[in-house]
DNA sequence: AAGTATACCAACCGCGAGCGC
DNA sequence: GGCGCTCGCGGTTGGTATACT
């Protein structure tokens, strides 16, 4: 069978660390054509890169708007909240927090929160305590809400009924842990915007 | 100061889904 | 319906920086 489409030639494309000189290529190519059609894109900026690795480094790196250094306490809390409700859906988790990759978190959660939350389980519900089968239903639905996100048809979280702090994210620091409102209110801002029951 | 271990992050890889022909 | 192309995702790897002995 024929290599895919998709994987880079490891013979004849560029690997390793990107240039500022590629940076600069990849990011005249995007704000001329847009960032799709990753192929064209590398053709196009004259780059000995696959598409993906244009994407990639598009992605994590060249994006506007993307948050570089640490991540705030309360970024954190939501990482875990989130990483609790939808397991290792990182672009998933990326999405509720503005300006940050789904690599970076990904990375942030593997070096740093796996080993926190190894260290600190205790158990948060009783022995008794059971996922309410509502909660269960709409995590089902999260895959049409990344999808529509990603599609461009939702919503900024700016838009929605959430109230965000100064630093834009979620204040968390009246909550109670074991309250599972805030869960109930994540799912039921991705009802109010995309309209599914 | 040198060697080693660990942490962190960027990039790569393989796979699956969606789409058009 | 089958096939190829493209894209996006999650897991993994590898390089560099920093801490430790």
């Amino acid at each position: 069978m024929a290599p895919r489409s998709s994987k880079c030639n490891k013979k004849e494309a560029n690997r390793g660390a990107w240039t500022a000189e590629e940076d600069q290529k990849l990011a005249q190519v995007i704000e001329i054509h847009g960032p799709k059609r990753w192929r064209s894109v590398a053709a196009k900026a004259g780059l000995n890169r696959c598409g993906k690795s244009c994407r990639l480094r598009w992605m994590n790196h060249l994006r506007p708007n993307i948050k570089r250094g640490n991540i705030s306490d309360q970024e954190e809390d939501l990482i875990v909240r989130l990483h609790k409700l939808l397991g290792n859906r990182w672009s998933l988790i990326a999405g509720r927090l503005p300006g940050r990759t789904d690599n970076e978190i990904k990375n942030y959660w593997n070096s740093h929160l796996s080993k926190k939350i190894k260290q600190n389980e205790k158990p948060v519900r009783s022995s008794t305590w059971q996922e309410p089968d509502t909660v269960k239903t709409k995590v089902l639905d999260m895959d049409n809400v990344a999808k529509r996100s990603e599609e461009g048809t939702s919503k900024t979280l700016e838009d929605s009924k959430f109230s965000f702090g100064g630093d834009g994210f979620f204040d968390f620091s009246n909550e109670d842990p074991l309250n599972l409102e805030w869960m109930s209110e994540f799912l039921e801002l991705d009802e109010t915007l995309y309209g599914f029951p």
